[in-house]
Order: C-alpha cells, then structure tokens, then sequence
DNA sequence: ATTAGGG
DNA sequence: CCCTAAT
C-alpha cells in the first residue's frame, strides 16, 4: 500500500454497511388499498405483480432499528428499552426495564421476525381469474392479500391505523413485541374469505445469509457508532479503511409478522457459510441486527405460514413455494379448530417450524422441535394473538388455485457509508432512505421456477407451470433492480459500477447489488470486502503532525466506495440516495475535533504566507492531507485564533495556545487586514 | 466551490 | 462547528 493510499485510510475512517437484503413492514394502509385496488383490477393473476403489491409496502414509511442485544455495554440500554416506529417514523424509548427479567443467554439471542404475506392466486387463465378481491388479511403481524373471488365476510380492519411498530433491543423481545402489538393500533384492511382454488404466496423471512452486524453494541442512537464498532470483531476492523457492516440479508417481509427468537448468536455465522450451524435461521443476522417492523393489527387472523423451502444459507432470492395441498387443509383445518389464544401460539410454532424446515432442506417436519422451542419464546404473550386464527372455516376446491408463501423478499444490496461518528439514529435514517430509494422505484420482481427466470410475463401461470398440483419447491421470487431505473452498470465485477454512487460526498451511498445470491454469497460479501475495500480513515495525527508536508492532491478519492464482490448475477444497479429532504436525518454534526497546537502551528504560518481569505490554498498548502479540516473550518479557527490572542489568557480554553502563536496571529491578523483594505482605500481615494 | 460572517 | 448568503 502506498503512502499515499495509507493516508487516506488514516484520514477517513468511515463505516460501511451493505445491505443485501431487508425486512420489510407492512406498508401503510393507505398504500396497501391503493395498491389492492389496482392490483385487482389489473394484475390479479400476475404473481409478479401481487408480489410486487406486497412489496408497495416498502415504498411507505420504513424505519431502521438497530437491534443490540441484552449484554450491551450501554446500561441506559440494558435496561431494555425499546423502539417503538410508528408509521410516522415517529421513535420513543419505551422503558422495558420492568419486563426485562433477566435472561439466560441473551447476550447471544437473536430474534428473528417474519412477516408473511399470502397471496392466492388463480392459476387459471387470467381472463378467468376474478379480479373482484385482493384481501389482504392483517393480524397481529400478519398480512395476507388474497386475490380472487372472494366473499367480503368480515372488516374489521378499516378505521384501524396500522403502526408500525419497532422493537429495538434484544432482550425480551417477545413481551416487547407484544405490547407493540397490543398497543399499536393495527389495521387491516379487508378480510374476505377466499374462494376456492387459490395461488398463495406466504412471504416469510428469508435467509439470513451474509450480514454483518453491530453486534450487541449498538443501543442507542446517539451513540456513535465508533463506540459500538471499537467493540466489535475484526469484521469492524477500521485498519481496513472503513468498517463495513454487511446486511446481506434483511428479509423483505411483506406482510405478517412474527417475531421469534433464538438463543444462539449466530448474526456472525451468517456471514461465513461455515458457521452456519443452524439448521433453520430464517433471519440469522437478524439476530443481531434486529430490525423490526411489526405491524400490529387489530382483526388477529393469522394465517398459517407453511413453508416449503427456504432460503439457502447463502441466500439466494428467497424462494415461495406452493404449499402441499394437503397440509394447506390440515392447516385450515387447525385453525377452524381452534381460533383462541393457545391456538394462536400453534400457528406461530408452525410458522417457526416451517421456516426451520426450509432451511434445513423443505423437509416438512423435522425440525418442528427445534424452531419449536424458539417459537415459543418469540411468540409469547399469546393474547396479542388472540384472533389469529382465520376466519376461514371452509376452504373449498383449492384445485385451481396455487398456494404460494413467499418466505421473504431478498432486497438488493446496499452499501452504505456512514462516518463512525455519526449517530446510530443516523445510521437508521441513511438505511431507511437507502432502502425507500431501492424500493421506491427500482425494483422488480422476477419469478424464478426451476431456478430459471420466468420472462414471459403474458403467459398464465398454468402455462408457466406454475400450477398448484405441480411441485410447488421450484417457485421462487427475487427482487432485483429494475433496469428501467437503474441501467445496469457495465461488466460484471467492475468496478465502474460504483461510480454511480458518487454523489458530491453523500454521507451515505449504498450500491444496490444484484438480488440473486448466490449460496456462497456469504463469504462474498464477507470477507472480500476488506480486501476490495481503500477506504480512508480520517486521523488528526497525520495532518497535525505535519501539515505542510502533506501536500498532495488526489483528493478525489474522498468518495470512498468499497467495491463489492458481484454476485453472478447480471443484474446490477448502483443507487445514489438523494437525501435532500431532511439534510438533518443524516446530517449529523461533526464530531468536535480541537485543534492541537501544531495545527495551529501549520495554520498560522499558512496565513501569514498566503494571508487571510485564501482559505482554499490555506487548507491546500497546510491541510491538504487533513481530510476533517475543510477551509471553513480553519477559517473558522483562524476567526477563534484571533479572538482568542485578542483576550487574556485567563479566558481562553481548551489547549493553550503559546502565546508566540497567538502573536503571530495578530500580527498576521493585522497585515492582512490592511492589505485587504488597500484596494478599498485605493478606490475610495480614487473616487 | 469559495468566501465571509453570524450563530 | 454549523448555516447561509453572496460570490
């Protein structure tokens, strides 16, 4: 490495976060019904587009939360406070501190959330299909949207406002999740019963395949985030120019929510394959990472999630399934049974049961005690669920219809760069509007079966072979970016890609990467990121040690991109965040760096060469390499630095300043003035 | 992008 | 340090 490039590292140390993926809220209720409507009468056979209907829900108000479990240093936050985001993105600490009874392991647990959405779909020829109703059915955390003939049985849901509802914090998840629920106004929009012979599509949470996290030690939002990452492992390593934090796999979840928990801390495993140890983990990284949306809604039907295959580990576009015939009426048959609290809970392990079984290989069963157990931690408080069950007591020819479940969403990834002193709260807000410009717009849905792209659009999904008596384990959904949007960037793997995140200094830039993952994603994007990755680190050594000897050019490289191993899949985009609304999300202010007396050193002879009001050549000739001193700030000092000299020593603070520095100051200060003043008076005296 | 000043 | 108006 060479000098030059060491000083950069050292200049700018910034944090990087990718996110590969995210789990997605419900979106608001308005958005859903504008969404339903058109849905309904367009594209009521088109699963790419009823999952596209799911994923409007992203478009709507997002809310990051950093998850940090029990063992945080913070104590403000060990306590257990929690997050709650309302649709607003409005965020209060709720104090948990009474519920947070000690709990073994927490340090390690990590909690995963689902929201699953179903969508039924006639697998018969679109003019057939019954455009008439696209339900979707919220519960406490669950969504489905349905679309068919419907009869509109129940509606509960209108007038209900769906909140969002955060939880942030790892311990006691369950219980917080819980109140957010009860306390969150949920909403629903129309519950219809469905028909017969449906498509569903359940989206549940995907893979958690590669993610890095902050690991327990993001906790509050104001906390830099240096202070978390100095704690964290090597993958945080600022040697490495930037900490990069990977979030491969956020999950994108549409609809229902479950929030689980497990109690080993796997958020690291998920970005070495290796150490994927368990079996099922829909939401490995979660773990860590938490972020949570939960939709709390007041008409409780949930919906069973079955899963039929998962995730791969490396997460690869999360795949939906069709459900087994005959487990989708047993399932129907459960919940008719039993529609009450401790029912509730049922479905919940199932769901958890599920999506272990995905993992584990879309072997139905067998991993039921396991994801069991966690489930039952996640999903405690079985009031909340209360009227989950569905409605629907009577599920009548499902012959035409496919049921799908969509485990989740993979979201292209996203690479954000954030400075270590930002705030935890701006890291949320650069997420959010990271995530809200990809979903925003730039998206697509593409249907995979057979792990192959379906590209005709215009056939039906009987002609696709998508039917609901055909084997459901090849249907699968991705997200990727939408070329209309975002032009894929040139060749694969170069790094020309990149350059579309160069927007003047962004704070933050992320570079939406393809959707498809591959299994080895992981690794990936885990450790070659640091090998690809020059970011500069910002140090005050260097330039205060010597200023005037930095002198270099080449600062171009202030954009700092980390190059991110491209997936092999053809699809790429790089997305700029236009974060121009509220400069305050982001815009967090610098962190407070005095000025050492050899800096003043440098600066004072600098002025006393070029003079006052030549800022640029200022910070070109003695700060060049001072990446955090911009020519506003040693304007800015120079201003203090006369003020300063100007009053007695008693008043001044901070790091005293020799008094041969101050007096050159005035001196300086006192040339340039006049010399400045001349032409003035030359004029005066000309006129 | 810089400069100059007020906050 | 931030924010802005004015260049």
């Amino acid at each position: 490495m060479s000098q030059h490039d060491f000083c950069d590292m050292v200049l700018s140390r910034r944090l990087e976060y990718g996110f590969n993926g995210y789990q997605v809220p419900s979106m608001p209720r308005a958005a859903r019904s504008a969404r339903r409507r058109s849905s309904a009468r367009n594209n009521a056979e088109d699963p790419k587009l009823c999952a596209f209907d799911l994923l409007a829900t992203l478009a709507g108000n997002l809310l990051v939360g950093n998850s940090s479990s029990a063992s945080t240093s913070n104590s403000s936050t060990q306590n257990g406070n929690c997050v709650i985001n309302d649709l607003n993105g409005e965020e209060g600490y709720v104090d948990q501190s009474d519920h947070s009874e000690p709990q073994p392991d927490d340090r390690s647990s990590t909690e995963k959330e689902i929201i699953n959405s179903l969508i039924i779909l006639p697998d018969i020829d679109e003019g057939k299909s019954n455009p008439s109703g696209i339900d979707i059915h919220a519960s406490a955390g669950d969504v489905s949207i349905k679309l068919g003939d419907t009869a509109d049985t129940k509606d509960q849901s209108e007038g209900l406002g769906a909140d969002m509802l955060s939880c942030e914090q790892g311990n006691t998840d369950s219980e917080r999740v819980g109140d957010f629920v009860r306390n969150g106004p949920s909403v629903l929009p129309k519950v219809k019963d469905e028909t017969h012979g449906q498509m569903k599509v359940e989206s549940h949470i995907s893979d958690g395949a590669d993610v890095y996290s902050l690991k327990d030690h993001v906790t509050s939002d104001k906390k830099p985030l240096a202070r978390h990452s100095s704690n964290n492992s090597s993958r945080l390593d600022p040697c490495e120019n930037k900490d990069q934090l990977s979030l491969s796999s956020f999950p994108v979840e549409n609809g229902v929510v479950v929030v689980s928990r497990d109690n080993d801390d796997n958020s690291s495993g998920c970005t070495h394959p290796s150490s994927y140890t368990k079996p099922f983990r829909p939401v490995p990284y979660i773990g860590d990472r938490r972020i949570r949306k939960v939709l709390a809604s007041q008409s409780c039907k949930a919906i069973p999630r079955y899963k039929s295959k998962f995730l791969r580990p490396g997460g690869g576009p999360y795949q939906a399934h069709f459900l087994d015939s005959d487990r989708w009426l047993n399932y129907q048959g459960i919940q008719s049974q039993r529609n009450f609290p401790f029912k509730k809970r049922k479905f919940y392990d199932m769901d958890c049961r599920s999506i272990s079984d995905k993992e584990t290989n879309g072997k139905g069963g067998d991993n039921i005690s396991t994801s069991r157990k966690s489930l039952k931690e996640d999903c405690s408080e079985p009031e909340r669920f209360t009227s989950l069950a569905v409605p629907r007591s009577t599920f009548p020819d499902v012959d035409s219809h496919v049921k799908l479940r969509i485990e989740s969403f993979r979201v292209p990834e996203m690479l954000i760069e954030i400075p270590e002193t930002a705030t935890v709260g701006s890291l949320k807000r650069a997420v959010v509007d990271a995530v809200t410009t990809i979903l925003g717009g730039g998206l697509h849905v593409g249907v995979l079966l057979q792990g192959q792209k379906v590209g005709d659009d215009s056939k039906t999904l009987q002609q696709t072979g998508i039917s609901h008596d055909r084997a459901l384990d090849a249907l699968g959904f991705m997200l990727e970016p939408d070329p209309a949007h975002y032009p894929p960037p040139i060749s694969p793997g170069s790094s020309s890609l990149l350059r579309h995140c160069d927007a003047p200094q962004p704070l933050t830039r992320y570079h939406a990467a393809p959707t498809k993952v591959q299994p080895g994603n992981c690794d990936k994007l885990a450790e070659p990121r640091g090998a690809h990755s020059r970011k500069l680190v910002e140090s005050d050594r260097d330039s205060t040690t010597s200023p005037v000897n930095m002198l270099r050019k080449g600062r171009a490289e202030s954009k700092a991109l980390v190059p991110i191993p491209s997936m092999n899949t053809g699809a790429k985009a790089a997305v700029a965040i236009h974060r121009k609304s509220k400069r305050s999300e982001i815009a967090q202010r610098r962190i407070r760096r005095p000025f050492t007396v050899a800096e003043v050193e440098a600066l004072v002879q600098a002025v006393e060469k070029l003079g006052t009001g030549r800022w640029r050549d200022v910070k070109l000739h003695a700060f060049d390499s001072a990446r955090h001193r911009t020519y506003v700030d040693l304007k800015d000092k120079w201003k203090t630095l006369v003020h300063t000299a100007k009053i007695s020593p008693q008043q001044r603070r901070g790091e005293p300043v020799p008094q041969e520095l101050l007096d050159r100051v005035l001196t300086a200060h006192a040339y340039w003035g006049q010399q400045q003043s001349r032409p003035q008076q030359l004029k005066q005296l000309l006129y």
